[in-house]
DNA sequence: ATGGCGGCGTTACGCCGA
C-alpha cells in the first residue's frame, strides 16, 4: 500500500499539478493539507474519475486537509480532539484496509510565528506560538490513543517542524523560528518518544533531503529546504514499512506547491 | 536577509504562510 502526504497550497491553485502527480505516483491514498477551500467547493469529481474515495475537512480561505483513496474509507472523523473551541480544520482521520487494516491521519500542524513570549520567557496566551503548542499537546494525546488501536496507525502531514539539524539547509538562519525551537522540538521529540518512527530517517540518512522550499530567494534552484512533511509510524506500522521517499522532482514543474509530495510503501 | 513569492478574497491591497 502506497501512502502519500502532499501540503497543496491550495486546491484550485494545484488544479493542473495534483492530478498530474497523481497519474504518475500511483498512490493508494493520499492525504492533502492546505486545501483552502470549504468542503463544497473540493474538485472532488477530478479524482473520484481517477478511482479515489474523497473525504474533505476544509474552511473558507485557509488551513483545511483532504483524504483520497483507492481503497474504501471506514470511521472517518474530522478535527483532533481536546478543544471544542478550535475551528481550524486541520486533522482528519480513516481506515484504510489492504491486506491489513491502518489506520491514517492527516495533518496540519500550524505554523506557530510571530513567535511571542512573555518576560517570564512563557508563549503569550491567545498567540500563534501557544496555539501552536496547545494543538501538539493534543497531538500527543491523540498519538498515545493510537497506539491502544489494534491496527497499525500512522500520521502523516506537514507537521512545520524541523527535527533536526541535517532536516534544513542553513539551521543556523531557522533556529529560533516557530518551525526550530527548543519548545517545538521538546513537544515533537515528545511525541516520538511514545514510540513512533520517523518514517523517511528510518530508510534514509543521505544529508540535504528536503520537503519544502520557499517561494521567495530562488530558494528551489539553491536547495534552500527544509523536512517538514513527516510519516511517524507506530511500532506496528512500522514493521510493516517497506521504503519511503521524497517527490522533490515535483517542485521544479510549473505553478509548483512550495511543498512537495512524501510517501511511504508499506506490506500492508 | 521578517519578507524579495504566491494563494486567497476580493477586485487594490491586506492577510497569511514558513
Amino acid at each position: 500500500m502506497k501512502i502519500a502526504t502532499f501540503n497543496i497550497n491550495g486546491i484550485k491553485a494545484r488544479i493542473n499539478a495534483l492530478p498530474e502527480w497523481l497519474d504518475e505516483a500511483q498512490p493508494d491514498v493520499v492525504v492533502l493539507q492546505e486545501i483552502k477551500s470549504v468542503d463544497d467547493a473540493f474538485p472532488r469529481e477530478i479524482f473520484e474519475d481517477r478511482g479515489y474515495n474523497v473525504e474533505t475537512h476544509g474552511q473558507k480561505s485557509f488551513n483545511g486537509v483532504a483524504i483520497l483513496s483507492k481503497l474504501p474509507l471506514e470511521d472517518v472523523r474530522r478535527g483532533l480532539p481536546g478543544d471544542d473551541s478550535d475551528e481550524q480544520a486541520r486533522w482528519i482521520e480513516a481506515t484504510v484496509v489492504g491486506k491489513t487494516a491502518v489506520r491514517i491521519c492527516g495533518l496540519y500542524l500550524p505554523n506557530g510565528n510571530p513567535v511571542e513570549l512573555d518576560d517570564a520567557g512563557q508563549p503569550v496566551e491567545g498567540g500563534k506560538f501557544a496555539y501552536k503548542l496547545a494543538w501538539m499537546d493534543r497531538l500527543h494525546a491523540r498519538a498515545a490513543e493510537l497506539l491502544e488501536l489494534e491496527e497499525p496507525a500512522l500520521m502523516a502531514g506537514d507537521y512545520n517542524i524541523i527535527p533536526q539539524e541535517e532536516d534544513c539547509k542553513r539551521p543556523k538562519g531557522w533556529w529560533g523560528d516557530a518551525l526550530y525551537r527548543p519548545e517545538s522540538l521538546a513537544a515533537f521529540r515528545r511525541v516520538l518518544n511514545l514510540g513512533y518512527t520517523d518514517a523517511f530517517r528510518m530508510r534514509n540518512q543521505a544529508p540535504e533531503q528536503y520537503s519544502f522550499w520557499d517561494y521567495q530567494a530562488g530558494a528551489w534552484n539553491k536547495n534552500d529546504g527544509i523536512r517538514i512533511d513527516h510519516f511517524l509510524l507506530t511500532p506496528d506500522c512500522a514493521d510493516l514499512l517497506l521504503d519511503c521517499q521524497i517527490d522533490a522532482h515535483v517542485r521544479g514543474r510549473d505553478k509548483p506547491s512550495d511543498h512537495v509530495p512524501v510517501w511511504v510503501e508499506l506490506d500492508a
